[in-house]
This record gives structure tokens, sequence and C-alpha cells, in this order.
RNA sequence: GUCCCCGUCGUCUAGAGGCCCAGGACGCUGGCCUUUCAAGCCGGUAACACGGGUUCGAAUCCCGUCGGGGACACCA
């Protein structure tokens, strides 16, 4: 199959929704894997619900996952002739009529068919009739063919799939305002912009039929079709912009999530290349096939994405982790943006952190004059007992000179000889230290902490501690 | 309710009739390492929904049951 042309067509009526994104992921692995077009589409005609604000978050959530497009985006909104045009041409060979049965009828026949417990097929009542003018208010209807008795297709990740023409009705395909409605536009430009492969989720098979018909109807030959598994909630449910929050992409971005974390792990929740779990972009797009996409729905794991997103910070170049973390100390107060430590600070904390947020709340020790203690681990290192220690560790800290001495390994000596010639561990000399200059328990190496906070910055913090220490009242 | 799809550890999955008394990963958990926290390494826990076939042989094929999800708009 040579240059396969896909698509992704969201409708921006908000933010990229998960799945959203890994159709468009989907999509955009098959366009790569075979040098295939990947085009994006805007279906805009719901002009009620439309936003510009949603179409340029959608655009933006894109790019931060490095999905490119070809092609587009073409918008269904400026394409409005196109369908005007179809829409006569099949009500003129008896394909589609008019309808003018009132939106109020037709709910109160539902709601009817509802209370019996039938289900509801709109009931024809416009369909043989030739005296709707065109200038009554009415919708067009698709004229389901009587000769046809069932529609089907081979989807591409599911197999054979076929349904009753009897189960369907005479669907809905323009509004009264004039305005086509999905399972017609879509036909109608997919057709027009030659797209081979429509890659979309399970939610939309039952939309498949009435579409199938549609293309049949035209004389057109339709497109495959493949239909990828669900993201379910942790209630099992698919993944709803009001119940799940994770459902919004920028979101993990805000969380500290990666994009390669990200698209790593939606990628995974659904296909898979034997046992690979840690997967970059570029290996998907060489081995990413429909015939390894499963049947089955996908429950969210938010442990599973933290632990790749992990990955993604031990594996991405450092440079590239700091100028993505920047941003997150700058949010808290740290200026942090041309700092020379950073690839440090990254080495440091990366396998400490699972997020972005993580690595900058471990970070922001390094940042800034002094530190608060947090008291609790104050009241338990802080002693009597460890003040001769650190001490001793004070003056042997303030004869390295910034230049030379002041690195992780001289430091981890001077430590070590403290706790050697005290007689004790090192545990007993590194953590009040730690504190010390930290402010908590939890750092990287003394050694390589005590560097990249810096010399004057450490003496400074570890005097400050002394002189607490020297109060009557301090310590336990 | 009707229709459509699906059904391997708690979760994501490997598995295309014998390689499977089912492998990997997350999680949980025992240990090692260790100056804290992690990371890393070694080990453990836990699944073929059920019932019938087909076959010398089934997680893999067929049928049924049950279970789950999705769709049933002048939304997409």
């Amino acid at each position: 199959m040579p240059s396969p042309r896909v698509r992704f067509a969201p409708s921006p009526t908000g933010y990229l929704h998960i799945g959203g994104a890994r159709t468009a992921l989907f999509n955009w692995l098959y366009a790569r894997r075979h040098g295939g077009t990947f085009m994006l589409r805007i279906e805009d005609t719901d002009q009620g619900r439309s936003t510009e604000a949603s179409l340029k978050a959608i655009l933006e959530a894109l790019e931060w996952l490095g999905l490119d497009h070809d092609e587009g985006p073409y918008f269904q909104s400026q394409r409005l002739g196109l369908y005007k045009e179809w829409a006569e041409r099949l009500i003129s060979e008896g394909k589609a009529y008019r309808c003018c049965c009132s939106k109020e009828d037709l709910d109160a026949r539902r709601q009817v068919f509802e209370r019996q417990k039938r289900p509801y097929k709109y009931e024809g009542t416009c369909r043989n009739r030739a005296d709707v003018p065109e200038g009554k208010p009415h919708v067009v209807r698709f004229k389901v063919p009587d000769a046809l008795s069932t529609v089907g297709f081979t989807d591409r990740v599911l197999g054979k799939i076929t349904k009753e023409t009897s189960d369907l009705d005479d669907w809905v395909m323009v509004r009264t305002d004039g305005m086509p409605l999905y399972s017609f536009a879509c036909v109608i430009d997919d057709h027009l912009m030659e797209i081979e492969l429509v890659v979309r989720g399970q939610e939309h098979i039952n939309t498949s039929f009435p579409q199938l018909m549609l293309y049949r109807a035209i004389g057109w030959e339709p497109p495959e079709l493949a239909h990828i598994p669900l993201i379910l909630g942790t209630n099992r449910e698919k993944l709803s912009k009001r119940l799940h929050p994770e459902a919004d992409v920028m979101l993990h971005r805000q969380n500290g999530i990666l994009p390669e974390a990200l698209l790593n792990f939606i990628v995974r929740l659904g296909w898979s290349h034997g046992n690979d779990e840690v997967l970059s972009l570029d290996q998907m797009k060489e081995w990413f096939d429909f015939e390894q996409v499963g049947t089955t729905s996908g429950v969210w794991n938010s442990e599973k994405l933290s632990w790749l997103n992990q990955q993604w910070l031990k594996r991405l170049e450092p440079s590239l982790v700091a100028q993505r973390l920047v941003p997150f100390l700058e949010a808290r107060g740290a200026p942090a943006k041309g700092d020379p430590r950073l690839e440090k600070i990254v080495l440091a904390l990366r396998e400490r952190s699972r997020t972005l947020v993580e690595m900058a709340e471990l970070a922001l020790p390094f940042f800034g004059r002094g530190v608060t203690l947090d008291p609790k681990a104050a009241q338990k290192h802080l002693t009597a007992e460890s003040r001769p220690l650190l001490t001793a560790l004070r003056t042997k800290l303030a004869n390295l000179t910034a230049l030379k001495g002041w690195q992780t390994l001289e430091l981890d000596a001077q430590v070590k000889a403290v706790s050697e010639e005290a007689n004790i561990g090192m545990g007993k000399v590194a953590q009040p230290l730690r504190v010390a200059i930290t402010g908590g328990t939890i750092s990287p190496g003394i050694g390589e902490t005590l560097e990249l906070i810096g010399r004057e910055e450490s003496l400074r913090r570890l005097d400050a501690a002394l002189a607490k220490l020297a109060q009557p009242n301090a310590g336990a």
C-alpha cells in the first residue's frame, strides 16, 4: 500500500481528549510507517458547540505530543456548499428526501416507544411524500434502500462486522438550518479527500453502517475501517470529560508528564510489540501495525503512566529534561532559567522523581538563600549529639575552595572523614548535615547535594543550623 | 430494552492447536545494596469467565450461557 492517506478529524468542542489523542496517534503512526499522509480536518459543523479556543487547545496539544500533520487543517464549516450540492443530488436521485416532521413530534414518538420498551426508529412519515417544498423548514434524510438486507465490512482490527438494514432507520443528513450532520459530511469529505483508511474509536462502529450505505448509494468505494479499542476510566466506563480529569491531555503536561511517556502509555494500552514496554515514537513508527492492535478496551492506570514517565525522565537527554523542567521551577519561584547547574540537577534527581513536578519540588533547596527547616526533621537530627559533628564538618568544608575542592567526590570524602574520626556511621553525620542544608531528610547523595547548593550557600545554611543549635532551647 | 463489539493475573498485555500445570510489565510484597529517599539487582503473589462440543491434543477452533463495554440525537 503506497503512501496511504489517513486523517484525524476532531470537533473543536473542548480540549483534546485522551481518546482523541490515541486516535490521532494511531493514524499518525500508520501514515508515518508507510510514508503516507496524515491530514487534519476540523469537524465544526455544530456551530453552537464549536469554539476558537477549543481549536487552539487541540492544535496546541497535538503539537505538544509531536503529532505533526502533512495537510490541513481543513474546516468543514468552509465546505458547506459541497455538502449542500451532494444532498440536493441525492434528493433528486431519490436516495434521500426532505422531511418536515418537527423535532417535537419526533421526540414525543420516541418517548412513546420508550415507554412501551420498543426500539425506536423513524417511522418514515415523510419517506414517500413528494410534497415537501424546498421553502418549508425541513431536514434531509437518507433513504435506506428497501432492497438492501444487510450491510457489513471487514474491520482492520475487529474483522467481519455486519448488521441487518431492518434495524436501521432513515437517518438525518442535513439539519433544518442547512448544516450537515457528522455521518454525512464525514463521508463526503473522506471520499473527496481520498482517505483510504479511517481509524477511529470503537464508539463509532455503529455509525459505520449508515455511512457505508451512503457510499454505496452514491457509488463510491468506501475506505477501509479500523476501530480501535476505547480507553476506560477506573470505573470501567469510557473516559469522559465530566467524570475523568485524566481525559484532558494537557492536564498531564501540567502534572509534569512527558509527551514521550504519555504517548508510550496510550499506545501500549491497546497495542503491543512483544514484551516491549518502553517505546519511543521512532520505534512505534517502525513497528506499528493494526495486526497487533487489541480488541479489548483498556483501563486507565496512573501508576503505570508514572512509571513510564520516570523511565523517560531517565532516558531523555538531561539537557532536554532540564529545559522542560525550567517552567516548573519558575512556577515555584526558583530563578532557574539559564542556571548552569540544571543538567546536574536533572542527573541527581531523575532517579528520585516520577514527574517534572516532583523533580522541581526536590530541586527547590538548590535555589534561593537559606532554607526552612522541617521541624520534625530538625528535631530528630539536629541534636546536641550532632553538634560537635557538624562543627567538625564546618571546619573541614570551609577549608575547601569553591573552585577546586567543592566537588561531589571530595565533599563525600570529607563527610566520611568526620564519621571515621568520630568512629560512628555515615548516617549519623550525613543526615544532620542533610537537614541543615536542605531543610529536610530527603535529597541526593550528600556530596552531590553540597556541590549543587554551592560552597557559600552550604556554609551559610550550616552556620544557621549551628547557630540554632547553640541556643539554650534548641535541639531535642 | 434493542443492536454492535469484546472476555488471559487487580491493571496493560504475550500467546495465531502441542514450545504454556501460561511469559513480560505496572502494582503489591520478601531480600540484597545503602549516608536519607530513590534507582538498581534477586525472589514471591496472582489469570486462560463458565458449560458443551471438534481434536490424539485447546487459552488458542465452533456453539451456548454469563459478564463487561459501546451505540441508539436536527452531537461528533
